[in-house]
DNA sequence: GACCTTTTCTACGACACGTAGAAGAGTCGC
DNA sequence: GCGACTCTTCTACGTGTCGTAGAAAAGGTC
């Protein structure tokens, strides 16, 4: 996975941060502190598309939106992390030994959850 | 946190995969099939030192070696998306909810050995 | 002390990223 | 429908990072 730099991170920030669509001039509002030229919110727009990280419509004043939200990639990050590892079971255990107690709690009810409707099947 | 780049991410490979400490010429060696000027390597190891990955010894054909483990260091990647994350939970919980059978049942195990000791603490 | 090896310094081409102008495409008002 | 305005795409450039390595300096060997 390509990852991403300052400013197209800014763009993502800001793409997670709204409820829908969004527009390049709308971004470029939002982005104000760095006086960007609309272009190059395209641009950067576009390098985030050809990623995968972004989707417009196909509405005239395009509307660009995240392709995932801002917990499901980092979600999808550290399953790549994971799943790149040879063994998972020892970089599983780095993790959770190194979480503090609150992740801790909130992994073993969500594993509890996802455990009752986990039937082995096979 | 800096990301490596092809031939530093192979480096830390042979760091890793490496008992203990490795001299430049040996990690030429084992890059065999790159065919890198020992100088190469050594511009990547500086680099790799930069950014906090490696560390040598002072003994005189110096001797690299990985800050830190593989697992660790994924298991660190990990955490450091977790934690850039506003609403942990909600990463935590796609995380679960796409990990495999195996993995999930490896989380289990570890939470339930890390709570045994896991006294909470006024 | 001369010679060989190792380490450091410096450099360079390629590519990614931040940046934006110019040109082309589309929309709206008259 | 045409012109003015806005949006989109194309193209380009400067900078930084990475892969690559030569030259020079530092250290070790015999």
């Amino acid at each position: 996975m390509a990852s991403l730099g300052e400013l197209e991170r800014a763009v993502m920030e800001r793409l997670w941060a709204a409820d829908g669509p969004v527009a390049a001039t709308l971004l470029r509002d939002g982005l104000a502190d760095r006086a960007l030229a609309l272009t190059t919110v395209h641009t950067v727009l576009s390098r985030l598309e050809q990623k995968g990280f972004v989707v417009h419509d196909e509405a005239r004043p395009r509307r660009f939106s995240a392709r995932t939200s801002r917990e499901e990639h980092a979600a999808e990050v550290m399953r790549e992390v994971l799943g790149q590892a040879a063994d998972r079971q020892a970089v599983l255990a780095r993790f959770v030994g190194a979480v503090d107690a609150d992740e801790a709690r909130m992994l073993r009810d969500l594993l509890a959850a996802a455990g009752t409707d986990d039937a082995p099947q096979g």
